[in-house]
RNA sequence: GUGGGCGUAGCUCAGCUGGUAGAGCUCCGGAUUGUGGUUCCGGUGGUCGUGGGUUCAAGCCCCAUCGCUCACCCCA
């Protein structure tokens, strides 16, 4: 590779035809589902002001610092791609008028994306589907959308997802724990590796996540969030769990399950598979109900969750849909080829379902029907000198011993309905 | 930002102690003048990521640099 070659952006892929058919079936797969518990699909801007961002996530300076795709742009704005999907949603909810006395149940689908070193099931573009509902403060919302991620995975025929859940309590609860958890590192300051000793004055919770061994022990042994949390979030935890056990979805209460930012209250769940390596959480979600309020609207209690879609397509990139095409028409000739493209026309008029390949570039019988072969097709059609003459097409099953037949190119389409498409 | 692994044909990869660049797949043509898939034969395709150095000689050794990848950090 020459350096002067003009390459994609880092982490940024393009999604080759070999890979659009299983990211079409995941879309809409999800899509389908989303609308069976009626939600409504918002579509956003890519880009907004960062300052949407900063209010959000403005207290993690390094997401904002080094992890967003910001510029300024020619009229002294300053601009970002967009991170993630809920800050945009929240804004425009605000702006339209969405919240005001109102319940929203929402989703989104596309790309986002982070200046972030790429890994496996982690780019800077990305692909995101998510849904979000607001207004609405009970755990029955929770559970319905839980209940809505665990129907997506039973659709998608992915049975290996383990569901964690969590409660993160209230703000002022969770500064409590985070007290007592600050207490209990600091007393054993000398177990913590460099990175958690860092995190004891950024985010302690986040050394509950530590993936070093050696801190295990040391975490096992540290007080648990659940056990402090307020009252009202038991019993909300408590009716969230007891409607997914009627809903017969397991789960496991991982109470380390923490979020990176201070938003988040309460219910917090993720979706996690060990197929993945280091990113195996493949949806997660939580209630947010003080964001609306943090970015200038009135208090609105909300809850969402967001999916990668590129991790998705990693665990069901073995079951491809079959896009094939159905039938792939051979012509020789000039003749051939125009009355190839008359029939190709009329065949697409009267059978919308078919998937209809038609040869160009011309070349002989045996390189058009090795291509008819390679295409995929069931049937090759055939128009050349003979059948030209006598308004005849030949019909040759590719895939399976049936003997070639001619029919008038005028039977054709009674034909095909009549064995192929009989309910079209 | 940090660390490991890897860059050789369109793709997947081999290339010994430094001695003229290889295979399989794909593609094109032929065996078969209107019939694919199996088989056989032939062909196209390379600045060995890039730049420099050592050497009579570098894909191989040294330095730099770019890229890919996995992991750490972070995780909205």
């Amino acid at each position: 590779m020459s350096s002067q070659k003009i390459q994609a952006i880092r982490g940024m892929n393009d999604i080759l035809p070999t890979q659009t058919p299983i990211w079409q079936h995941i879309e809409t797969t999800i899509r389908q589902v989303l609308h069976s518990y009626a939600y409504q699909e918002i579509r956003l801007p890519l880009l907004e002001a960062t300052e949407l961002f900063n209010r959000t996530i403005g207290e993690v300076t390094d997401i904002v610092e080094k992890e967003m795709f910001s510029f300024t742009d020619r009229n002294g704005d300053r601009l970002s791609l967009r991170p993630e999907g809920t800050a945009g949603c929240v804004r425009a909810g605000i702006e339209q008028g969405l919240f005001y006395n109102q319940i929203q149940r929402l989703w989104y689908m596309g790309p986002m994306f982070r200046h972030e070193r790429p890994q496996k099931g982690r780019y800077r573009q990305f692909h995101q589907i998510g849904a979000e509902a607001y207004g609405l403060a009970g755990p029955d919302i929770d559970a319905e959308i839980i209940l809505m991620t665990a129907r997506f995975w039973r659709q998608l025929g992915l049975n290996d997802l383990e569901l964690q859940i969590n409660s993160l309590g209230t703000a002022a609860a969770r500064a409590a724990y985070r007290e007592h958890l600050v207490n209990y590192f600091s007393d054993h300051h000398k177990q913590l590796d460099a990175d958690s000793q860092r995190r004891l004055h950024t985010n302690p919770l986040r050394i509950l996540d530590s993936k070093n061994p050696d801190m295990q022990t040391l975490i096992e042994g540290a007080p648990q969030l659940l056990e402090h949390l307020d009252e009202p979030s038991q019993t909300h935890f408590a009716m969230l769990k007891q409607l997914l056990d009627q809903a017969g979805v397991n789960y496991r209460v991982n109470p380390r399950l923490v979020r990176g930012l201070d938003y988040y209250n309460r219910t917090v769940f993720e979706w996690v598979t060990q197929k993945l390596g280091a990113q195996g959480t493949v949806c997660a979600g939580g209630r947010y109900d003080t964001l609306v309020e943090q970015i200038g609207g009135r208090a609105t209690p909300a809850i969402g969750f967001a999916m990668g879609i590129e991790r998705l397509v990693l665990l069901l990139d073995a079951e491809m849909p079959n896009n094939a095409p159905h039938i792939y028409l051979i012509t020789v000739g000039d003749e051939g080829m125009q009355q190839g493209f008359r029939l190709a026309e009329t065949l697409r008029d009267a059978i919308p379902k078919l998937r209809l390949l038609t040869h160009c570039g011309g070349g002989r019988f045996k390189s058009q029907f090795k291509r008819a072969d390679k295409s995929g097709a069931k049937i090759a059609l055939v128009l050349g000198e003979d059948e030209v003459a006598k308004q005849q097409v030949t019909v040759k099953y590719l895939r399976e011993k049936q003997p070639q037949l001619s029919l008038a190119q005028s039977d054709l389409v009674h034909y095909l309905k009549e064995n192929f498409f009989s309910d079209s």
